[in-house]
DNA sequence: CAAATTTTTGACCGATTGGACAAACGTTAG
DNA sequence: CTAACGTTTGTCCAATCGGTCAAAAATTTG
């Protein structure tokens, strides 16, 4: 449990918030163990025991970080909405993960190495929160195929799929890069991913009749 | 490149074969930086200087690992081949790249890892012999297209969705295990997710016509 | 402006870690 | 059997890292 009112002065509001981001850039391209105070306090522009005056263990910024995370992390799935044409929600939800990916990349690899690592700090949430709202879109899902809206398939593997492929423009980012050469010109990469993931999910790979 | 003949004594071959497997298993579960060789040394069963007489840095050992995974890892992909119905091809190869999330989960764990911190000691490989593998079964799958045998969609992307939702029962098998709640019996979770992606890949969501 | 409080820093500490080394111990071939 | 070579280990070291502390500097409050 939080004890009670942590009661913060403006410069706490204001450096806690610098921390925290370099903390996000440093943690996610070095993991936690991979990552130093050094170098946050060095991101953030300040030096090691100055941070660690507003966070007393590398720990508690990590911790700190990851609830963040995950309120961003979660809203694309939140907005999965039961009202309205369910192969348009579900496109909906493809392309506002996959902007998330994009737009968020460091917040993906941090998760992602968090659940690399056996999630050792974030098992209770997963099995808490996350599971409560997937369990509860996956409801949805089912209403969406008993009203023969959309093909019988397994709505928690269909959610975990639309998480890996576009999760994966995130965490595989090199490995994209690398097979797809140079990135030539702007929204390219990402508008033919949203168009491949949008034609899979809706018709598959099945030539037309 | 390589000296030439590394000329290796019988106990050697078996002490290196022991510690890398020892690596595989500490690296995949804590990452370069988090594995020491402490540890490496204890799950091999020797002392850490005994080690290091072996392999003289931590960082080749990781290497050796990394090479060596590499030809398990591609071995689906160079299976999928030009004859036989693409459709089979593809769910075969699905198939095949699912069962190595299952059966080497550490080799996923620890190339997904190695791509995360953006590949520092993989980059030419995966510049060089990975996107020249991709590109000839691109080739092979713009091929299909050509013949109508299956629907128009970029072959890259779908090579990328194929690895991010057949790895992610591997690499994020914790948030999988939170959120499906305790296994239920043998082979239940694999086949379950082995039926979903073949019918999301072959005939997507939308309802039967 | 002055006292009280908050913020910042330099110096330091103990623990861990990657790695070196020489000496001891085994193995093998002549 | 023994000399040569391969293997193993205890000990040690320098660097790094997380974290402490007291004192200086800045800010807020009355």
């Amino acid at each position: 449990m939080e004890a009670e009112a942590p009661r913060r002065t403006r410069i706490q509001n204001e450096k806690r918030e610098i921390i925290l981001e370099a903390a996000l850039e440093v943690f996610s391209n070095h993991g936690f163990r991979g990552a130093t105070i050094d170098q946050i306090a060095d991101a953030a522009g300040m030096s090691k025991p100055n941070l660690l005056y507003y966070f007393r263990r590398k720990e508690d910024i990590h911790l700190t970080v990851l609830q963040r995370l995950l309120d961003t992390w979660l809203a694309p799935l939140r907005e999965l909405d039961d009202i309205g044409d369910p192969i348009t929600e579900i496109r909906g939800y493809i392309r506002r993960k996959l902007e998330m990916a994009r737009d968020f990349p460091r917040e993906s690899r941090l998760f992602a190495n968090e659940m690399l690592q056996g999630a050792p700090r974030m098992t209770p949430i997963l099995e808490g929160e996350l599971k409560r709202l997937v369990d509860e879109k996956a409801e949805v899902i089912k209403g969406w195929i008993r009203a023969g809206k959309i093909a019988k398939v397994d709505p928690f593997h269909l959610i975990f799929s639309i998480w890996a492929t576009t999760q994966h423009y995130a965490d595989f980012d090199v490995q994209v890069r690398a097979v797809l050469g140079p990135d030539r010109g702007g929204e390219g990469r990402f508008e033919d991913a949203a168009r491949f993931l949008e034609q899979l999910y809706i018709d598959g790979l099945s030539p037309k009749r």
